[in-house]
DNA sequence: TGTAACCTTAGAGTTAACTCTAAGGTCAAC
DNA sequence: GTTGACCTTAGAGTTAACTCTAAGGTTACA
């Protein structure tokens, strides 16, 4: 069972950030000390990764929520309710990807061509290199005369 | 050349965010009218892309503007300068990536396995996903006693 | 037993990124 | 030539997500 600074050390947020995290129902403490101080268990502290982590990927609060909601309940959600969130999610998740993969490509290419030594670049520009990646993706997909 | 509006439309952001845009330097209109309508050409329009998809996958405004400054100039940049910023920002998108296809893989888990029918849940959270997630990484990793 | 380093809550303050409003000018069409 | 849909700027307002402060209680240890 882990104080709140402990878990706020091992994950790398603060504990204002954790408190915040937990007054808006994201994480919560399983356990409290008879003089009220949080102890966090193992999915306790499970559950606060995810929260980070899906956060470093630009998820909103909101939709973290809704993550972490995601749940067969009788009363409040059906299957169907489930799997939709989740395909919307998975649809999210996998545009950020393909956006990611470009700029990683783009990025790729500034650093590979840009810098052989001094005076000597190809490319110098984010604008520039996101051309040659274009142009580079035309190619792959036939689309040149 | 395209007016503000056209410019909005064309790229899905409202006129307000870029005038707010043009403030923090990020984009700008080539061209003005007498009058003082913008009016932006083709590279504008580029940039103005590259800043909407940049902001989507969770670039700040201070990282697109630093990711746009990226250009060899003798008088603020060397070639080092240039090389140390694009690999610092490849190694943020390579852990957004990397952080992006684990939460794409545990979405899929549950998609796949929690609601082939009605009651017929294996995985009905996003946090019991993620230890299935982890287990398969485990045996991927060799890690299994 | 005192003191330093924790912990608690409530609530105020900050920052980034929009988003809107006011007051007024421009332009194409009827 | 006037109406409605644009455009301009300056600046105020909003929202999300922290981040900090105040005032006070708890705990381990020298």
């Amino acid at each position: 069972m882990l104080k709140i600074s402990e878990l706020a050390a091992k994950i790398g947020l603060s504990t204002h950030t954790l408190r915040f995290y937990e007054k808006h129902g994201l994480i919560h403490a399983s356990d409290r000390s008879e003089a009220g101080y949080r102890y966090y268990n193992h999915a306790d502290v499970r559950r606060a990764e995810f929260v980070k982590t899906a956060r470093n990927i630009g998820f909103s609060l909101q939709d973290i929520s809704q993550l972490l909601s995601i749940r067969v309940d009788k009363h409040s959600h059906s299957c169907q309710d489930v799997t939709d969130i989740t395909q919307h999610k998975l649809n999210e998740v996998n545009t950020k990807l393909a956006e990611l993969q470009s700029m990683q490509q783009t990025l790729q290419i500034l650093l590979d061509s840009c810098c052989g030594g001094p005076e000597n670049a190809t490319h110098c520009s984010i604008m520039e290199a996101l051309e040659e990646s274009e142009d580079r993706n035309q190619l792959v997909a036939g689309n040149v005369k």
